[in-house]
Order: structure tokens, then C-alpha cells, then sequence
RNA sequence: AGAGGAAUGGCAGAGUGGUCGAUUGCGUCGGUCUUGAAAACCGAAGACUGUAACAGGUCCGGGGGUUCGAAUCCCUCUUCCUCUACCA
């Protein structure tokens, strides 16, 4: 959620990054939430007078019965009928302006960044580095679908009796690969100096508004009714959420955490015949990183991500593509994204594995997440993540770029001691 | 799940209807003293909102109510503690 402030210093401005993101309504938006605020303010004035009034007779009348004035107070408390009457009106239409206000603002999305270029669609996403040479498979090559299935690791079928679509079993020796890449993961992000990190696999509504997926993405999450929680489509919200209505001093910062947690998603309307085997699951296992920074620390911070899970697929030895969004491409609460692509060879296709952003204050805005400044000033900090890595399209790529004619897998050295294998 | 108790500023802990946004202690920050530190002494300091700056407003777990006036009384929800039951 962007503060209002900013849309009434920086209106232009804010206009015309918005349209990079090629989002009609920004003009509409603004400007209404811009006329709420003012009558929300003029609201919240003639209210404030109002109470002072009300406190100040309320005062005095306490005085007077102290004094044993009874006549006096009597008379000033008959006074005061009429001003409760008031105050309860303007009580409810402050309220009103101050929802509908609220109700306009969530649906801006976040301003991107300048180096954010204008686009539709994913087609107009940059290229911005690539990396690691394409293999030359055996002729007869398998897609990894075909591959677990042979080598008897992934079972899809087992999923869909005790679940359903998009819930595989992992068993044998790609149960242990999964671990492994896991345990891979979590121990880099240690050495780089994250914090691991062990959250709720639900969360509540609050949560889910903190970090944008409410009221924006509800249908993407499942939804427990009974007790009102969702469950996690990523470790983004329940560990930026652990920071909610947190101020922090400057010495507690940078904050890094690292966390593995499994990603549950409806996927709704996003099924189709391209998705096929590991490319898209309901469920999927995922290491994320999160950092928490002052503002004019965070696109450092967002470079050293950027850097770091370069570094991990480079160890993973998978060619690898960085895009930057563009803007229509890039998340509702974002205002500047890398995503990171794989190489799966057999499929012969660019696979996300991840995706690194940051969100400067759009989510620490709704988290009221802040730190104190030397000047002991209440600051919005900025906060970033970014996957590290996902783990089912990095094993599809994993098992299809290291396939030999026979169809074994060959695992990449940096793996070996993690499985205590080097073949499947 | 049942019975009882509790929730106050970074922490501890007063306050049971009227100048209480809140006594006090610890902790924190600044100063005096000291070569430096500790101790002692003096002083400062909650959050949000608002204003050009004052002023003003809101906040004592959340929500609602009673009252001219609520941290204090009532209702409700949540969380925590103790005992009982259950359980990995």
C-alpha cells in the first residue's frame, strides 16, 4: 500500500511510473484517494474540535463538584447532550471516508523503480545476464516427467490417489536429492550470513494483507475456513510477517533470514496443457531468503541477492538466464523484480526457479514495519525476498541437463556430500 | 476441552470513576565528578495523528457499552498463567 503522502508530493511522478506497469486506473485511483484524504482530513478536524470541547466541559465539571458547585455542573452537563449527539455522527462518517480511503489505496499497486521498463507482458521482460553452457544431450534424450518416472523418484500418480493433481511423492533417491538441495541451500544462506528461520506453514488474514497477497491474490491461496487461515503460497509472508507492527533499532539491521518452508498454491486458472510434470505444482518445496533494510540500503541489498542466487545456480553448474520485469509483468506490491531462469534441456525450455524483489516500503507500509534513526525518528524500512531457489524446477532441470544415453543422472559435485550419491 | 486468575510504556510493577498519558524501580540516553571507567548525583525520554510552528486529537490486549467524565464499572473476543482432562 503506497502512504498517501507520496501521492500528494509526487503525484506526477507517481502517474507516470504507474503507467509503465500499463495500469488504466491509476489516474482514477489517485485521484479519488486523494479527494477521500481530504475530506477525511477536514472530517478529522471538525471531530478533534469537537472532543476538545467535549474533554475541556468534562474537566471543568469534575472541578466544580469538587468544589461542591452541584447547580454548576448540572447546568454544564445539560450542554453536553448535544455535543455527543454530534460527535457520533462525525464518529461514523469519519469512518466512512477513512474505509473507502483505505479500500482505494490497496488496489494501486507499487511504483516501479526507474530502471523498470514499459510492457505488456512477459514477452517484454529484459534479458539482463545469462550464463552456463546449453548441454548437448544423448539423442535420446527424456523429459523429466519420463525420467522420474523410469528411475522410479517422483510418483505422480501416487499423489493424485492420496491428493491430486499437482501433489507428487518424492521417494528413494528423489527424496534425497530434494533434501539434499534443501540442506545445500540452507547451509549457503547461512555462510552468506542469514538467520534460518522455521515459520507456520498458515497464516492468518493479517498476515496476508502485511505482505500483499489480500486482498489482491485471495483466490491463489487455500483457505481453511473452519479456522480462518491460509495456507502459505510462500515463507515471504509468515517471515516478513514476523516483523509486523515491529520497530527495530538501526543495530538490528540489515535483518536476513533464510527459510524452507513447502509453497501451497491453488495455481487457479493458470492449468493448462504447457504445464507438465514439475513445471507447476499445488505444492512445492522452497528455500527464500528475506531481508530487511533502510531505505537507502535496499537496491545494494537487492544486488547482493541478485548475486547470491547467481552464485548458487553457477555451483549447481545449470545454464541460467536474469530478466528484469517489465512493468506489466512484474508483481502487484513490487517495484523492482529479477526473476532468475534455468535451462531444462529437454524439454528445451527456460524454467523460473526464482524471483527477487524488492518492495521498498509498499509492504512495510501495511506491516507499519520501521526503525529509528539516530534522530530517534520512526523510519519505513524496505523489505526484499527472493527465492533461494525453488526447488521442483531446479530438479527438473537438475535431471534433464545430466542425463546420459542410458538414462542415469549425473549428479553435480557441489550435491555429493548432501546425498551420498553421485548417480541415480 | 472444563474451573479459576491475569493482560498497563523496553522490562518489572503501582494505579479501582475526575487536571492520569499514567507513581516508582531497573534498563536506555545526556551531563557533573574521574586520566578513563564504575559508583554517586543532576537531567532527558512512549507511540500514532496533526500544525508553518504552537495548539488539538487518539492510544493502558482487541471490539462494544454505561457516564458530563473510564486504565479503573459492564458485555464480548483474543492471548497468557495455574489446576483437571486429553495428546505428539
Amino acid at each position: 500500500m503506497l502512504q498517501i503522502s507520496i501521492l500528494k508530493e509526487k503525484k506526477e511522478e507517481v502517474l507516470a511510473a504507474l503507467a509503465k506497469r500499463n495500469f488504466t486506473q491509476a489516474q482514477e485511483l489517485v485521484e479519488k484517494a486523494l479527494e477521500l484524504d481530504q475530506k477525511r482530513r477536514e472530517m478529522q478536524h471538525t471531530l478533534d474540535k469537537l472532543l476538545a470541547e467535549a474533554n475541556s466541559k468534562a474537566k471543568q465539571i469534575g472541578i466544580l463538584i469538587k468544589e461542591g458547585k452541584y447547580a454548576e455542573a448540572e447546568e454544564l452537563k445539560s450542554q453536553t447532550a448535544q455535543l455527543k449527539q454530534q460527535e457520533k455522527s462525525l464518529q461514523e462518517t469519519l469512518r466512512f471516508y477513512e474505509t473507502q480511503q483505505h479500500e482505494v489505496l490497496v488496489r494501486i499497486p507499487n511504483i516501479p523503480h526507474k530502471s523498470v521498463k514499459y510492457g505488456k507482458s512477459a514477452e517484454d521482460n529484459e534479458i539482463v545476464y545469462q550464463a552456463g553452457e546449453i548441454p548437448q544431450l544423448p539423442a535420446n534424450a527424456l523429459p523429466h516427467w519420463e525420467l522420474i518416472q523410469k528411475l522410479g523418484i517422483i510418483d505422480f500418480e501416487l499423489g493424485n490417489k492420496i491428493t491430486g493433481a499437482g501433489f507428487p511423492v518424492y521417494k528413494g533417491k528423489g527424496a534425497r536429492l530434494q533434501r539434499a538441495l534443501i540442506n545445500f541451500f540452507l547451509d549457503q544462506a547461512l555462510q552468506a550470513g542469514y538467520t534460518e528461520v522455521q515459520p507456520p506453514y498458515v497464516v492468518n488474514a493479517a498476515s496476508g494483507f502485511g505482505t500483499g497477497q489480500l486482498p489482491d491474490k485471495d483466490g491463489q491461496m487455500y483457505f481453511i475456513e473452519r479456522d480462518e487461515l491460509y495456507l502459505i503460497p510462500t515463507a515471504e509472508v509468515p517471515v516478513t510477517n514476523l516483523y509486523r507492527d515491529v520497530i527495530l533499532q538501526e543495530k538490528d539491521l540489515p535483518i536476513k533470514n533464510v527459510s524452507y518452508t513447502p509453497c501451497f498454491r491453488r495455481e487457479a486458472g493458470t492449468w493448462g496443457a504447457e504445464v507438465r510434470g514439475l513445471n507447476r505444482l499445488h505444492q512445492f518445496d522452497k528455500v527464500e531468503i528475506v531481508q530487511i533494510v533502510q531505505p537507502e540500503k535496499s537496491y545494494q541489498a537487492l544486488e547482493e541477492m541478485v548475486a547470491y542466487v547467481k552464485n548458487l545456480l553457477v555451483h549447481l553448474a545449470l545454464p541460467f538466464r536474469i530478466l528484469r520485469l517489465c512493468g506489466g509483468d512484474m508483481g502487484f506490491t513490487s517495484a523492482l523484480t529479477y526473476d532468475f531462469e534455468v535451462y531444462s534441456a529437454a524439454q528445451k525450455k527456460w524454467l523460473e526457479v526464482s524471483s527477487v524483489s524488492n518492495f521498498e516500503t509498499f509492504q512495510a507500509n501495511r506491516l507499519k514495519l520501521r526503525y529509528k534513526d539516530a534522530q530517534k525518528k520512526s523510519i519505513l524500512l524496505h523489505t526484499l525476498n527472493g527465492s533461494a531457489l525453488a526447488l521442483p524446477r531446479t530438479l527438473a532441470a537438475l535431471l534433464e541437463n545430466n542425463q546420459d544415453a542410458e538414462g542415469h543422472i549425473h549428479l553435480p559435485q557441489v550435491l555429493w556430500q548432501y546425498t551420498g550419491f553421485e548417480v541415480i
